[in-house]
RNA sequence: CGGGGUAUAGCGCAGUCUGGUAGCGCACUCGCUUUGGGAGCGAGUGGUCGUAAGUUCGAAUCUUACUACCCCGACCA
């Protein structure tokens, strides 16, 4: 794609709006603006990024067995009188009226409207288990949104709910979302740690949250130095204990001592056990031809939220450095005097050409400023690879290869399978 | 909802204390020269100074009310 072309409204200076990284580099790359208080347009640049979060997220709900649905945004009050959550919930449950002054939500999570179709359309022992999943907005009329899309009102998330039979089989489809939720976090290539937590509101049984490390995350989580173990700091306090008072601790698995890390909450996933089937009344006829009352589990993912954390964990003073998995683009083709030069026009021209065909999402920056603006933008941004097109490819068609992580090296232009090697080793 | 802060051009800011009819940098438009680390010169475009009312000959500036936004807290799949 043509830079020229594309709306990314860089800017040089942060909006005063923002305080923390994640949100500052988004509206400085032009990836989002603000529309109101934890509203947001996604900008192309932004939407790039997010839809490929969400389509590793869908591959690997495919793969888990997971099946793809797309409910209303739209609620009507009668499925939340069902749970006695329209009473329950406050003011973040954002009610509407229709024209014929019915009452509706906005739905901030969908159990009861799933719940609903499944309960009308699952007869039977024999058709379970079902995971149903949706990436889908959803709206919650938070106190305080904050920190840029990290903390939106409006925001893109997964979720998805088990309907099994029994707890044995609700267990086996938990432990399938959380290896699901795993492969997520690795393929996009973040550093996280799963801690038991609290299930607070939504109920159920037990619960455990994904957090992607990152300094300036909302929640405090204690990890231990020495095992995989986490756990939220909430459930470890005891009344009237300070936080840093739990550092140097025995961890209570036993290995290690505890450090104290903050942690951005990506993903939830929880057993909810018969709450919302016993309320609803979904059943399903078993083996020996009675009414048993299903067993349910939902796996959230913050789709938008995981754009931020991963800016959190990966950026520098001169801007984003996306994971290869989810950057905008693969390779930006910086062409130093595009319009001038029509040697450096229909070389750059066809080197995209080549390794878009080859798979690879492709950026040519033809605008009309010099090297070190285009550098400054393709920094900010956060492109892995920049192949510079100048100088040198005049002299001797030689291109200078630049990653975003410092690395760089003159090749022939012709040799693009070393400037894909280049690449392969940080894919 | 409690505490703190901000609001002047797309972004960053000055001007407000001490009222006199709006300015700087960047961006944007046109021309020429530039092009390997945010180019230079010249000429331009763009703002009912958050909203409303008040004081005054005169308000970005003083008074009052309101609104929006940000930060801390309470809240939070």
């Amino acid at each position: 794609m043509l830079f020229s072309k594309l709306l990314i409204p860089t800017l040089k200076d942060a909006p005063q709006e923002a305080e923390v990284i994640s949100h500052k580099l988004m509206l400085r790359a032009g990836m989002i603006r603000k529309v109101a208080s934890g509203i947001y347009t996604w900008l192309p640049l932004g939407l790039k990024v997010l839809k490929k979060i969400e389509n590793i997220v869908r591959e690997e709900m495919d793969a888990s067995g997971a099946q793809e649905v797309f409910m209303p945004m739209v609620q009507p009050k009668e499925l939340w009188d069902e749970t006695k959550r329209w009473e329950k919930m406050g003011p973040e449950l954002l009610r509407i009226q229709d024209r014929h002054e019915r009452d509706f939500c906005l739905g901030p999570t969908h159990e009861e409207v799933i719940t609903d179709i499944i309960r009308d359309n699952v007869k039977s022992y024999k058709e379970l288990p079902l995971n149903i999943y949706q990436i889908q907005t959803k709206f919650r009329d938070e106190v305080r949104p904050r920190y840029g899309i990290m903390r939106g009102r409006e925001f893109l998330m997964k979720d998805s709910y088990s309907f099994n039979i029994d707890e044995e089989s609700l267990q086996e489809t938990y432990l399938l979302m959380r290896d699901t939720y795993k492969k997520v976090l690795e393929r996009i290539g973040l550093e996280y740690k799963i801690s038991a937590a609290d299930s607070g509101a939504i109920g159920g049984d037990s619960s455990e949250e994904f957090h992607v490390l990152a300094e300036n995350g909302e929640d405090t989580i204690a990890v231990s130095d020495s095992s995989e173990f986490a756990i939220n700091t909430e459930l470890l306090l005891k009344e009237g204990e300070d936080i840093n008072s739990l550092e140097g601790k025995p961890s209570p698995d036993g290995n290690g001592t505890i450090q104290i890390k903050k942690g951005i909450e990506v993903g939830h996933i929880f057993k909810l056990g018969k709450l919302y089937a016993e309320s609803m009344k979904a059943n399903v006829l078993n083996a020996e031809g009675k009414a048993s009352t299903l067993h349910m589990g939902c796996y959230g993912i913050g789709v938008s939220r995981l754009v931020a954390a991963a800016i959190e964990q990966n950026f520098d003073e001169k801007g984003i450095i996306w994971p290869h998995s989810i950057a905008p683009f693969d390779i930006n083709i910086i062409a130093i005097g595009f319009d001038k030069d029509k040697d450096i026009a229909s070389a750059s021209i066809k080197l995209h050409e080549e390794l878009t065909d080859m798979g690879y999402d492709v950026l040519l920056d033809n605008r009309k400023d010099g090297y070190g603006a285009k550098m400054k933008d393709s920094e900010l941004i956060g492109i892995p690879l920049n192949i510079i097109i100048g100088k040198s490819y005049l002299e001797n068609q030689e291109v200078e290869l630049k990653g975003r992580n410092g690395q760089s090296s003159s090749n022939p232009i012709s040799d693009i399978k070393t400037i894909l090697d280049f690449f392969k080793d940080k894919k």
